[in-house]
DNA sequence: CGCCGATTTGGCAATATAACCATAGGGAGA
DNA sequence: TCTCCCTATGGTTATATTGCCAAATCGGCG
């Protein structure tokens, strides 16, 4: 990564915030394998309609989903399918992260243990 | 990315979101070349010291960023260099994105222009 | 021991966000 | 046209977050 400027910093915030919330994340799951209108998502998700419509209201605008209506429904799917490649080296960098944050747990508790026995 | 289960999907959230804040990211920025101390983060991103530290605390939490006291001073320094990775492909995203709205805008310019005319 | 610089924490006001409810809009079909 | 289904929007409440100020804490040093 260059040295960002300021636009591009709040460019890449906004897209961040959109990916912040584990409600958009599992709507952005339900859409791997393919579109799906809001009311399939709705049911997938298991959230309200309106609460999933907001969210998909806010993923198009952040540029994540396309929409295409269909007659009375709109379809939603991933814009880019490079947000998945996204999420897995994320995942990546979290899982490395637990790790580090177990590991050092670890070694806290063993300190301490070492404390109560002197 | 595979299906991820709900605990992935709040990790995943939680590490997002500690990137969704153009400050943090401007803090991180000025981590490129090496661990710096509060007060120089604080000077090179013009932020009070307060809010910075607290930024870094959030960031340390989110497990970006690791911490070194050495005497008064707390070092901070990222925790992994994907960091800047990720943020290389979220550029990425990011300038497709703005490519494609602004597109879209021109295109919609162009249809208005033509109903203004017809 | 007490001071001093560096960092963290708590309190506060302003703003933003999520989820829920009810309701409005908009196209399809009778 | 009227109604029905799907989706979007407005309003509300509860909660979270940001940035600033003041005060507390912590380590080192005279």
């Amino acid at each position: 990564m260059q040295a960002l400027d300021d636009s591009a910093l709040t460019h890449l915030a906004a897209y961040f915030r959109a990916l912040s919330e584990p409600t958009r994340l599992r709507i952005l799951n339900t859409l791997r394998d393919g579109e799906k209108n809001v009311g399939q998502i709705t049911e997938l998700t298991g959230c309200g309609q309106a609460n999933v419509s907001k969210h998909l209201a806010l993923l198009f605008e952040a540029g994540l989903v396309t929409r295409s209506a269909q007659g009375t429904s709109v379809f939603y799917a991933i814009a880019d399918e490079a947000t998945f490649e996204l999420c897995d080296i994320v995942c990546g960098n979290v899982a490395r992260i637990v790790e580090r944050q177990f590991a050092s747990a670890t070694a806290l508790k063993r300190q301490l243990g070492t404390i109560g026995r002197s």
